[in-house]
DNA sequence: AAAATATAGTTTGATATTAAGCTATACGAC
DNA sequence: GTCGTATAGCTTAATATCAAACTATATTTT
């Protein structure tokens, strides 16, 4: 193959791969929206609901994003009660997040759906088609964990 | 396969096609902050370059963001004079977005490292699995465009 | 021509996101 | 015990992003 091909036939990827994980997440984030939830803020929700409390750090570790961003989104999640923090006693510098009765009740139903919205997403693909692509993304995604 | 299989098989497939995206995404992007520019900033740029002046409607459509985004992601280009508008002549409601040369010189630099960029993310995939993953992933994606 | 409608772009208000610097707390070394 | 370092979380300043309301211009209807 000609450096030309190989660069087209990369670059052709690539385009295909972000349009699909773009469809996908454009569609299961409309089901987070009609709850009221923003994708950070459902990530954070679900978080806390398969993992139980958990302190502001470990919830930025769980959803990737920085401390000073999971600051902000629990500040909102805070605001519509859907979690509450908890000063730790033993280390005060520890916040513990804990879902409230209404966020763990919210959580519960939007997660259904979005799994429900994921399950349809992959739909357009059979068992052997989607245990591929599981296969080709994680090759792709083990380069970052590598570097 | 029963139900609870293919949920987990679906979500499983979810979750690596989510992460390889984020991952080859970090990865470009880190080029494209290297020389200064935002993810959205580069993506105008590109279009310039690639499609010659274009109003902010059709700058919009092509990076799919909002009307109201490009407007402040351009007035972030034109403040760094990377590009300028003009007003058209004959009818005045639109604003056509052209590159300054510095902007010119700019993109056409960091599109050649970007694209590096890209070809090297996909380098853990040969040509082959590159074919079928841009094939599994078409097919996700045409889902959206259906609906 | 005046009124109604459509279109391009801007503004506003809310949320997200990062990096970098800051505060408060804890802990180990001296 | 005090000092230096590490850690958890907060704040700030940029940029991004959308939806919805708004302005200006153009076009269509009547």
């Amino acid at each position: 193959m000609k450096k030309a091909d190989s660069t087209y036939l990369a670059l052709n990827t690539y385009t295909k791969l972000m349009r699909a994980a773009e469809s996908v997440t454009n569609r299961t984030s409309r089901v987070m929206a009609a709850a009221g939830l923003t994708i950070s803020q459902f990530g954070v929700l679900e978080a806390l609901y398969h993992k139980g409390p958990l302190c502001q750090r470990d919830v930025a570790a769980k959803i990737l994003k920085s401390t000073g961003n999971i600051t902000l989104v629990i500040d909102n999640l805070e605001k519509s009660a859907l979690v509450r923090r908890e000063r730790d006693t033993g280390d005060r510098r520890y916040l513990t997040v804990h879902l409230t009765k209404s966020g763990s009740e919210l959580i519960a139903k939007v997660f259904v759906d979005v799994e429900a919205a994921i399950v349809a997403e992959m739909g357009s693909l059979n068992g052997d088609e989607q245990e591929l692509l599981g296969k080709l993304c994680k090759k792709l995604g083990l380069r970052g964990e590598q570097q």
